[in-house]
DNA sequence: CTATGGACCTGAATGC
DNA sequence: TGCATTCAGGTCCATA
């Protein structure tokens, strides 16, 4: 369900609900991608002083103690409230606070929550390190962008895909970006020249602030912290638009698998 | 080091 | 209606 924007949207309302609460307790339900091992009282008494984000990853800062790494997955949404329901079959990590109850409900159970105390960053530096750029901060530079993609032979999209150039930039907005600066998926990403990966930079950080602006809407069932699902409108260019016209030129949009994801790109709009 | 395919898991949609 | 197959927004890991 989230790429970035959806996973931006979901870190600023849970910091404006749990940012200086308390924490009294966990609950844990079934283990997601990597078992939790922790008490129940584990972080009791630590506050929570920041909620950040790196990529796709929302890393709750604690006081005194460390950062809780949140990671949604493929079907995962978090969930806010002051008494919350019995948990269900797919509400996996509670999260008591002074403030309310932070839940996080993935019935595919690919997401995690990981523990770092200051004194260890073991897992978390290791899922962190090897991050690339993030897209929307000025850390994105379109030098180091076109350096990185022409030291890859891969397809384009498998590149943007990766994570290790830039953050964030998931399976619809990589159909997405590519189709809004008119670069054909399969190209090699070592053959984009400078004006080139100068476009599909542009368009990466268009596609994901209009997505972030929309407040994650654009994905069909991203469910936000209230709990409200999105519109329902995927206003999507090219994503699961197989067989339908182009927006701009009226060709059939095509679907071809690259990587086990299937990708969507316009013949005529995106010539290379 | 890079590139590729498999793995993890469940539910919804599709097809016969 | 029932049952099998396909597909889904991520990313780590083993293997060449």
């Amino acid at each position: 369900m989230p790429e970035l924007p959806e996973v931006e949207v979901t870190r600023r309302s849970v910091a404006s609900r749990v940012q200086g609460a308390r924490i009294l307790a966990v609950r844990l339900g079934k283990p997601l991608r990597w078992p939790l091992d922790m008490a129940p009282g584990a972080l009791a008494g630590q506050t929570v002083t920041d909620v950040g984000r790196r990529g796709k990853y929302l890393l709750l800062h604690l006081a005194p103690g460390g950062v809780l790494l949140v990671h949604l997955g493929m079907s995962g949404s978090l969930g806010f409230w002051r008494e919350p329901p019995a948990p269900g079959p797919h509400d996996h990590f509670d999260l008591l606070t002074t403030a309310g109850v932070l839940r996080l409900h993935d019935p595919r159970r690919f997401g995690a929550v990981v523990w770092s105390p200051h004194a260890d960053m073991g897992m978390a530096a290791k899922l962190l390190g090897k991050l690339g750029m993030e897209p929307l901060s000025a850390d994105f530079d379109p030098a180091r962008f076109h350096a990185g993609l022409r030291r890859r032979q891969a397809p384009v999209k498998q590149v943007l895909l990766g994570g290790d150039l830039v953050v964030g930039v998931g399976n619809i907005y990589a159909s997405e970006a590519l189709f809004m600066a008119g670069i054909r998926p399969t190209v090699a990403a070592s053959r984009l020249s400078r004006p080139r990966a100068d476009r599909l930079h542009a368009a990466i950080r268009e596609v994901l602030a209009r997505a972030v602006a929309r407040g994650g809407s654009t994905l069909r069932d991203f469910v936000g912290v209230d709990g409200n699902a999105g519109h329902f409108q995927l206003e999507s260019a090219v994503y699961g638009r197989a067989g339908q016209p182009c927006r701009a030129c009226g060709a059939p949009i095509r679907r071809l698998i690259q990587g086990q994801r299937a990708t969507y790109y316009c013949p005529v709009c995106q010539k290379a």
